[in-house]
DNA sequence: GACAAAAATGACATTAATGACAATTTTATC
DNA sequence: GATAAAATTGTCATTAATGTCATTTTTGTC
């Protein structure tokens, strides 16, 4: 499922610092891309047309947009599997910072502007549930993708996909299996 | 979604009790940074930017952008006490924000942009002593005053101070000294 | 399905940009 | 210190973009 993040009139209005009618004027003269919905003829606004436009005329970037597809961050309490998880990735060209704990983590969320995280279900002191949640729903990081990696039973995992995680995988891991999550999860 | 404050010309014109010509003339000249709408070429300030401004120059900065500098931000466990902390502080006029865990309270250093953050030392899971080796490490954050506040033995409140607080308190406390603490590590 | 929140709409009121020029302040020079 | 030159700021009228308002309808949410 490839979720598409759009923008509505008022969305865009606060982002520019103006007017949401005058955001549909500009809509409407073409200088910002938009389609209709049916029903009222509600504007949305494709956040990739979006950004063109903010950069089009040299408007500041807001930070949730800026996050790169390749930058990924790894939660991860253990050095040992963080480092492991982390070569991976960079072979495959990804840009990794790690956080040991709840607070970088939290700090890195808005440092690194991850596109994705792999999050360690049970690190001493984190609650990975609780993770999920603020994410889930927090606007400004709910377009992040969630691998959860964890040594816990099968029932834990199953209910990070009910709260959010966007794939799960046991421990321990085979590297191949870590790529191909990771590939599918950010090719969408 | 980051709410992002702007201001037009005339609004930057009233508060530094010039004409807004003169505003358009500083932007033109780079000394005051803006953007440009599509439109008419309307210019928008923002009001980070605005305040970098005001403060380059010896402008007073207005009530209404102190209120940025007034952000707290309480990591506090226990919801009873992160309440009656912020009660006191927002009686001071204060911007207060709370985190319950780590990984909140991370996010909410970039959220929230707090000046100061008050800090359990012992939260379940939060390694007191980690989050000031970040925040002293971190360039970005080292100049948040941090209050500690625990129910710990003396020596930990010493170590606290050693290992970067700006001012430490025993639980329980007094609110008249915690506002004390508070406009103290402020005021400077 | 019901309710609250948010977007569209049209008409109208505000406000910003602009260029030219006047008034004022700063700087340089003697 | 006085004076001229230069730079900055304010004023004005015009044009066009943007904001506001109240209302209606849709959309989102539970």
């Amino acid at each position: 499922m490839s979720e598409v993040r759009v923008l509505t009139t008022g969305e865009a209005a606060k982002y520019c610092g103006v007017n949401f009618r005058t955001i549909i004027r500009w809509i409407e003269r073409g200088r910002l891309k938009a389609y209709k919905l049916p029903g009222r003829g509600d504007h949305r606004i494709r956040e990739d047309d979006f950004v063109v436009f903010l950069k089009e005329n040299d408007f500041p970037i807001p930070e949730e947009f800026e996050a790169q597809s390749s930058r990924v961050l790894v939660v991860e309490d253990s050095k040992e599997m963080a480092s492991a998880i982390a070569r991976v990735l960079r072979r495959e060209g990804m840009d990794v910072a790690i956080a040991h704990d709840g607070f970088s983590a939290g700090a890195m969320m808005s440092s690194h502007k991850p596109r994705m995280i792999t999050l360690d279900l049970k690190m001493p002191g984190l609650d990975g549930f609780g993770v999920l949640e603020f994410i889930r729903n927090n606007s400004e990081y709910k377009s992040i993708k969630v691998l959860v990696i964890s040594a816990e039973p099968p029932a834990a995992l199953e209910r990070a996909l009910v709260e959010g995680a966007s794939a799960v995988m046991e421990k321990p891991f085979d590297n191949i299996e870590l790529v191909e999550k990771i590939q599918e999860l950010l090719s969408n």
